[in-house]
Parts: structure tokens; sequence; C-alpha cells
DNA sequence: GGGTCGATGTTAGAGTCGTCAACATGCCCA
DNA sequence: TGGGCATGTTGACGACTCTAACATCGACCC
């Protein structure tokens, strides 16, 4: 028997969902390099081949707990809908969440993004929720809508991810740009989104497109 | 001895950089994670212990090829000089670099952006030039001036590393919005700079602010 | 109720890895 | 000429991932 926790029937019950939730804290406590399915059946209380009954594979375990960080991702930017308000402020308050989701399971938020093929189903949807917005944000004429929407939700998808891997990474510790969660969305964004910015001189009124020529 | 190569004399000669030029190819083979000294060693010819007389560490060894990472992305991004063009055309240059350098060294450039403390002090050599050019697109009115240099280079910054990072890990490809590495910079820059339409992006209006109606 | 069978545990071990201590080699220089 | 120091090797330890063979036990069938 391990030396970790003990009980007292054979077997455990709920083996697999006490894994995922042991991962995770171990996850963030020693980092995706330093995790060890060793140590975590250790702590669960089983022995080092128990987990292999669960997962084929130290990586299918990490794999799954991609998975439910989508999930949560989705969950996350999905809550920002609550207090609705226009749509450049939702994908502001997205900004923020998405790196506050980063922040808070920075391990988690590490083996989302990492190279692993069967990534390619789940973030979709954690992805979708921004596209939304973008394009009723492109309809309200918050966002150029000369570009599809794509197009746009990548870029700002992109903006929002480079901020929260730099944060995580300390990227901006040395050059003294570091700033509140909020501070980095909102500066970011507003250079993306025309929006009410007092100094809201360029609407693009309507270069080519017509749109939101006098529909404002 | 070893199974890898072999040697005549019982010295090696030039050790260091073998690890160092043996471990950037093992590492675009295997990935960061399957990284082992022992198989570096094993192919460099030297026993497993032998690496251990010039790195203290197994990370002391990746951490001076991300050092390396910078020097090279820094000489990278300054390479975008020659051409000398605009400051707003040199910004999309030096996210092309960006995102090549990415794509090429892709585990190097994982090594770059993990979590390290000693990185701090060698990311900034690679930030400078981006600033400097903010700082003159400032100037030409291609980037809005009312926001300090720092902020927008830091923008631009998390905006070209998100795609780097969402391009390695393939982060694009289930949602169809893969595209080319120019097609990704130009696209999203474009939203960034003001500068002036798609269509006319060698000659971009010149000097004065580009006056949002009518400067088409 | 008794028997069996599959899911879920355990033990033991192979093979790899990172790292260290002790020893070997040979170039450089007094 | 010979000693010392940088740079190799050998051998070993502990930890890791993963597999094979065996143990336990609840569920289901008669």
């Amino acid at each position: 028997m391990p030396t970790g926790v003990k009980r007292s029937s054979y077997h455990h019950g709920s083996l697999r969902e006490a894994l995922l939730d042991g991962a995770r804290t171990l996850l963030t406590e020693r980092g995706s390099q330093g995790f060890s399915l060793n140590e975590l059946a250790r702590r669960v209380g089983v022995s080092s081949a128990a987990p292999y009954r669960h997962f084929v594979d130290r990586d299918a375990l990490l794999a799954e707990l991609a998975d439910q960080g989508y999930l949560g991702l989705r969950a996350a930017l999905e809550e920002t809908e609550r207090p609705a308000t226009t749509p450049a402020d939702r994908i502001r308050r997205m900004g923020v969440a998405y790196l506050r989701f980063a922040a808070d399971n920075p391990a988690v938020f590490g083996i989302m993004f990492q190279h692993r093929p069967d990534h390619e189903k789940a973030r979709p949807l954690a992805f979708q929720p921004l596209v939304d917005v973008v394009g009723q944000a492109q309809q309200t004429g918050d966002l150029p809508d000369h570009v599809p929407p794509g197009v746009v939700a990548r870029t700002i998808w992109a903006t929002v991810h480079g901020l929260a891997t730099l944060q995580l990474s300390r990227g901006f510790v040395g050059l003294g740009l570091e700033d509140s969660t909020e501070n980095l969305v909102d500066q970011a964004l507003t250079l993306l989104l025309r929006s009410p910015r007092p100094a809201d001189r360029d609407r693009p009124g309507g270069p080519g497109r017509p749109g939101p020529a006098g529909s404002r």
C-alpha cells in the first residue's frame, strides 16, 4: 500500500474523479513539467499502476484536464453576457475573463494550448462566444465590418491570448509594462475597437461599405 | 563508451558547442517535453555525465538555448530595417519575422516564453526594436499618439505573439481560420494601425494624420 | 443463496531519465 | 619533466512511465 492516504475498502470508489481533482492541484503546485503521475497516485492513496485503469496514458489524463479547461473557459466567457451591455463592452469583459481564467489556472491553460492534435475539436467551443459577439459589434458599428467577422475575432483572440500568455510568463516585468488585468485588456482593445473613447475621432463612416453611416 | 558517434581522442574538444547544436535539432524532433539529456549525450558521442561539465543542469542548457533564441529573434527583427520603408510597413515586416521565427524554431520559441525568472533580462533586448519603430510610427501618424509608445508596443507585441503561439499550437485549424503568415499579420495589424485601406499598403498616405473620412 | 465474471485494485519489474561521486586522461605550463 | 586542472568515463541511486500477472469484490444469473 502506498504511503499516501489510507482507505478502508480495496476499491477506491471514485478514483477517476479523485485523480482529476488531485491532478489540478498538483499541477498548480508543480507546473506541467514537474507533474508526476506517481506522486498523484501517492497523494490519492492508490498504487502507481492504478491510474492506468482509467487513463491509457499520463498524457490522456492531462488531455482530459485540458478538455475540462475548454468547458470552463467557455463558461467564463459566456458568463459575461449577464450584465448585458453593448457588444463592445462585452468584448472587453470577455478579454478580462480570458486573462483571469489564465491567471487562475495557469498550468491547465498551458496544457490547453500545447501542440496536441486532439484539441482541435474542443477549442472551437470556447472560441464561439467571441465570434458571436464580434458579429454583433460589427452590426452596431463598434467594429469595422469590411472584414469578415472570423478575421476580426481571430485578431481579438490573438491579442487577448498574447496578453494572457505574456502575463503568465512574466513577459512584461523587465520592461516596465506591468499593469492590471483590466488595464492590459482595456488599453489593447481600445486600439482595436473604435469605440466610445473620448478621442473617438474616426468613425469609419462609409468608405466602401455602407453600413452604419446614418444608423447611429 | 556510449553507442553514439565514435571519436578518436579522449576529450571531445568542443563539447559545449556540440551539445548546444545537437540540442537544437533534438529539440525540434522531440519537442521540449520529450527532450532528453541522455539521448543528446548519446548522439554527440559522449557519456551521459559529460554534459554536466558544461551545464549545471538540464535546465541550464535549455536556458542557454533560450538566451541564444532571444539574440536570434532580435536579429530577425532588426533585419527588417534593411529595406527601409515607412514605420507602419516595418511593423508589418517585424510581425511577419516574429511569426517566421516562431515557426522555424518552435521548441526554442516555446522555451523562451516559459516561466523562468532569468528571462526577464534577455527579453527586453528582443523587444526594444519594436518599441523604437512604434515611436517612429506615432510621429508619422501611423499610430495614435495619445497613448504612450510602450503601451502601443505592448499591444502590438501581444497581438503578434498571440498569433505566433496560436499558429504553433494549431489554434486556427478547427475554425476555418488558417491563413498564411503574411495574411495573419497583415489583417491583424490593419485593425491596429490606422493606416489606409487594405489596398494601397505600399504607399501609405504619407505624413500627417490619415484623415479619417476623406483620406480615401 | 452460490457461482462466476468483469471492473478495478495491487505487486513486481523493465527500461529510461537526471544527477552525482569517484576515477581516468591528457593538455598546458612551471 | 612532471604536476595540476579541465574534461572525460564508469557505476550507481532514486524517481519516473508503463506493463504483466495476480487479488478483490460487487453485480448478475441460475
